[in-house]
DNA sequence: TATTCCTTTCAGAGATTATTGAAAGAAACA
DNA sequence: TGTTTCTTTCAATAATCTCTGAAAGGAATA
């Protein structure tokens, strides 16, 4: 362990790459809330995202002035979701962090962790519901004949839409980095 | 205002077709809280998906058993995110409410709004974050000199990325309901 | 204009989620 | 083994978000 404080326990002002970085960790952790994802989560993210060098549980309490049990269970979600890693530093008892900076990679991961939770499950559930009203049709005859219709029919096209925006990503994903780049160069096309 | 009730106060045991119904807007509400929208929104957004006519404030009241302020509420935000429209039917006083029902329309809304709240924001601030470093570039040859080099980097991958991604979306919105089936085919053909 | 019917608003209550700090746990070291 | 150093856990607290219900606001009707 070596003391890089240049002379103690002066400030010192932060320099405009300091001020950028903040700046960026700031919006990045506001927009984690839009994600249903909690502010602290992704400021840490950003945090190691914009860090040159691996950093340790101590580091981002004091750069984002949070608790140790914050910052402990934060990480650990964030390892979790497979958006950061723990290093282990020669000569060094502690654990540090740092994060899969390739912007893809952390897509890929994203998207994969966001369809198993948000959209598998609501499919699963559309078949559910399907079979429900299916297994009855016979019988039901009377007045609700055309609202069973117009039921199924609904959730069959948002069935069909789910499954098309799953594929299409897999296939992304599975395409990798360049994809977007020449997906949208055929689209482009396709438009014309 | 006509009584649909069938025999007044008799609770009703729930037909097959509402029960369905009934899992479906729950599990679209649980969703709901995933995406950042709160549950009861998406709970009334479900109602009038699976609703083949229209509802009023007392409905949704009824059928989800909240408040009228809640209600009411709700169905405004609804309203401002464009996934449901209010109407008025001859003869009745009150207002009632349908959803856009087909599903790519309710793709292309959510994926606009969500564009410019979510990565718009971050896009400006990614902008600023890098011309902040690069008015103070010649100054600083220092240690940090690295450090400002490979942040410019990360900065400028996540800006391409999110940039590709919003026109791939853009695109796709475009091209209207039947792209993803395309889009797939095509990427199938790509992927072997 | 007064009345009725319906909608919106918003302060307070309630529920949920995030955070702290201290205690327990675990692993390296001597 | 005991000590040190670091990590995790979790009950209590704080912050945030959601919901209610009653009051105020509007618009159609008489």
């Amino acid at each position: 362990m070596v003391d890089k404080t240049p002379s103690a326990d002066i400030p010192a002002l932060p320099t405009p790459l300091e001020q950028s970085k903040a700046q960026f960790i700031r919006r990045w952790g506001e927009m984690g809330g839009y994600w249903g994802i909690n502010r602290t989560m992704a400021e840490i993210h950003a945090l190691l995202f914009v860090s040159t060098e691996p950093i340790c549980t101590d580091d981002v309490m004091a750069k984002l002035m949070i608790s140790r049990g914050n910052a402990s269970m934060n990480l650990r979600s964030l390892v979790d979701w497979g958006l950061i890693e723990r290093i282990h530093l020669r000569g060094d008892r502690k654990e540090y962090f740092v994060c899969r900076t390739d912007v893809w990679e952390m897509f890929e991961t994203i998207v994969r962790q966001r369809r198993r939770r948000e959209v598998e499950p609501i499919v699963e559930t559309i078949e559910h519901c399907k079979a429900m009203v299916n297994d009855i049709k016979p019988k039901a005859a009377d007045a609700d004949a055309e609202d069973v219709q117009v039921y199924k029919q609904r959730l069959d096209e948002m069935h069909k839409f789910l499954d098309a925006f799953g594929t299409i990503v897999d296939l992304m994903v599975k395409l990798g980095p360049g994809s977007l780049q020449r997906l949208s160069g055929m689209m482009t096309k396709l438009v014309k």
